[in-house]
DNA sequence: TGTACATCAGTGAACGCGCGTTCACTGATGTAC
DNA sequence: TGTACATCAGTGAACGCGCGTTCACTGATGTAC
């Protein structure tokens, strides 16, 4: 039954990415580990030969999710440059697609109520995946880190209060937020 | 064991103030309604004489908490006018000790990525108390509902993130969006 | 106002179910000689 | 390079536990006469 190695990381990491798309999807504590582990094509009984805990798979969901959304808004980003930059980030980030796509996107705005109940190994990790998405704002815009914690904070209220809110009012609040910050 | 209309009236509230207070603290999957109702001096078994579903007592928890959120802004607010009335609300919102306060803060802070999973019935609630907020803040801004919304969505979004991070940054996180807020 | 009866708030046990975690086991992989 | 053995990735059953919901029951409250 023993993998190779290389066969085990690959499992590690399936695990990881099914884990990051479920707890988006349908929350961390709505989400078995049963659920993720046959997801990725396992029993759930191996599950433990990977991580310490089902916290600590939770950390690296976020740190992986993260890692992967702010290669794609730093791809939309790097094709203009300062402002033009930023308002490419907040097009990408304040939209419905991203809305629409919990499971594909940011996980501070997907699970953000819940990691702020994690351990704190998790809240390390979440607080490390936050501090990428600012980087790549405060890279564009002018005054530095303090204007682009506003922004971030701004974008990431924008995508809970509209994934709450239905039809025409979410839409608004995301054309209203995205309007402001391109203003600034 | 019959009790008066009065009583059980009186008991239904008990329940939400109960449910309220422990949602927002350990989260609406993390609570069962056995905790609560033994919260609220009751076993588990009387719950269904008064609420439909988990969901329908979690609509309701909501609105409550916001409601009593509001109130207290208002009162920040209405001592002062115009713009200094806005500055009052954000003081109070984006603060250290609303911060450390989840189960007596805003509800969609304090469960916003689980609301947005809830039924329509529970969405519909909550969406009503997000346009109480940005009402409270609507009647102080300068571009109505417009400037309001985006000032809102940058509270929310400060008070997510600031629960997830660690001292410093926390707080950091928060001065940095009351100072942006503050400047509108 | 007094009596008979229906209503229903609250109890406590039970329903089936899934949770995170542990463990003995299997057998291919990795290692030491 | 070949052999013997230790390691460990993955299996599948089991652990104790709590979940949301249902239900028969109790007895005080509310209502109809």
């Amino acid at each position: 039954m023993r993998k190779s190695r290389v066969e085990a990381a690959e499992t590690r990491q399936r695990i990881i990415d099914v884990a990051a798309r479920k707890f988006r999807l349908d929350g961390i504590h709505a989400t078995g580990l049963t659920d993720v582990m046959a997801d990725a094509g396992l029993t759930h009984g191996g599950f433990y030969r990977h991580f310490e805990s089902k916290d600590r798979l939770v950390a690296q969901a976020c740190a992986s999710a993260m890692t992967a959304i702010v290669a794609t808004l730093e791809d939309s980003a790097a094709e203009k440059d300062g402002k033009d930059g930023f308002r490419a980030v907040v097009e990408r980030y304040v939209s419905a697609s991203h809305r629409d796509d919990p499971d594909g996107g940011c996980p501070v705005a997907a699970m953000g109520s819940e990691l702020a109940r994690g351990d704190e190994n998790t809240r390390v990790a979440a607080s490390e995946c936050i501090d990428e998405l600012i980087e790549v704002v405060a890279k564009r815009v002018g005054h530095g880190r303090s204007e682009a914690v506003f922004a971030v904070a701004a974008m990431i209220g924008a995508i809970t209060m509209s994934r709450i809110m239905l039809d025409d009012a979410s839409t608004q609040v995301l054309q209203y937020v995205k309007q402001h910050l391109d203003a600034i």
